[in-house]
DNA sequence: GCCATGGCTAGTA
DNA sequence: GCCATGGCTAGTA
């Protein structure tokens, strides 16, 4: 696979392959991991230009009040919560 | 370089 | 308010 970005780019999606599947982490999470925990902003920027949907599991980030947040992805809102769904997390 | 733009957050009101 | 991007203008050379 080969993914092209910015440093910060490959940060975000190479930690969001290592979130399994039927668990989330939040934007803030993910902004921590990568050791930058004042840059949740850029990381949901990050994760919405995900080039491999859902191979790269951007739909596992969620916000941190729990609700699902975005995707700017084909399906949009929807496709996120079916994927969650299949994966047996279920968010309000 | 400056500025707007986001899949947001923490903390006030 | 946080912060990485991308587009676009000045303004220099």
């Amino acid at each position: 696979m080969n993914l092209k970005g910015t440093k910060f780019q490959l940060k975000v999606w190479n930690y969001l392959r290592k979130i399994p599947k039927g668990k989330v982490k939040t934007y803030l999470e993910v902004a921590k991991a990568i050791g930058k925990p004042k840059a949740f902003r850029a990381v949901a920027n990050a994760v919405g230009k995900n080039p491999y949907p859902p191979k790269i599991p951007c739909h596992r980030v969620i916000r941190s009040n729990g609700s699902l947040g975005g995707y700017s992805r084909k399906g949009g809102i929807q496709q996120k919560r079916q994927l969650l769904k299949s994966e047996k997390v279920f968010i309000k």
